[in-house]
DNA sequence: GTTGCGATTGGCT
DNA sequence: GCCAATCGCAACC
């Protein structure tokens, strides 16, 4: 494990049920624990998110309101919203706020704690192992996440992903949001300070930086 | 029914 | 920095 950091326990969903912007930033340190207890299990540690708000952010796909694509971001937080975008790519993302209000944060990045054979084998063995999970359709492809895990409950013991949060409190550097239209100017992007696996292009610093230790609700 | 395009990526100029 | 790839979704007729 890196950075001494022990394993903490799976937050309750109250954890994911805050402001979205919120949650993006203490995401950053977490573990994604994929396939847990098989023998292509993935731990990664989440190094970079961006908040998508709902229906107030242009930016949402929630923004005009659901639709079938979009329904589970108006759902109940602790789930995950799985979407295909480019004809290519998919991209991952954790949903927050309270039961009937959209919010949703985009995973990133990330960097393999255990099960690097497997990633490596879904990504090809010319891939670096810092950008093995770096970029949100790598993350996904890294991890084996597709469609099908469209709308599963991370705190459902039969899912095949869950989050668990850690001790520790990584230093944090908050910038725009990647690759937007609209609304590309709000500073709603996490990004764990130096870590070679954050996406491109590497936020500069210091934007504003903070600490997941400045955390505010429910521990 | 048709159409324009995207919360991306990798390769090339 | 520029651009093609590739297709599901949502907007519009």
């Amino acid at each position: 494990m890196r950075r001494g950091d022990p394993p903490v326990a799976e937050p309750p969903r109250a954890w994911f049920a805050r402001p979205t912007e919120e949650v993006a930033r203490d995401l950053v340190g977490c573990s994604l624990v994929v396939d847990g207890g098989t023998a292509s299990a993935v731990v990664a540690r989440i190094v970079e998110t961006e908040a998508y708000l709902g229906t107030s952010d242009p930016a949402s796909h929630a923004y005009r309101g659901p639709t079938p694509r979009s329904r589970v971001m108006f759902g109940p937080a602790a789930h995950l919203y799985v979407y295909f975008t480019y004809g290519v790519h998919h991209c991952a993302n954790v949903v927050t706020e309270t039961d009937g209000v959209a919010g949703a944060v985009l995973l990133r990045a990330a960097s393999v704690e255990e099960g690097l054979q497997t990633v490596t084998t879904r990504r090809g063995d010319t891939v670096t192992q810092p950008a093995l999970l770096r970029g949100p359709g790598n993350l996904c492809r890294g991890l084996g996440i597709t469609r099908a895990d469209d709308g599963i409950d991370l705190l459902d013991p039969h899912s095949r992903v869950h989050i668990d949060r850690r001790a520790g409190s990584p230093p944090i550097v908050v910038g725009k949001r990647v690759g937007l239209r609209h609304a590309a100017d709000r500073p709603l992007r996490f990004s764990w300070l130096g870590d070679p696996a954050v996406s491109r292009p590497v936020p500069r610093e210091p934007v504003e930086t903070l600490t997941s230790g400045q955390r505010k609700g429910p521990d």
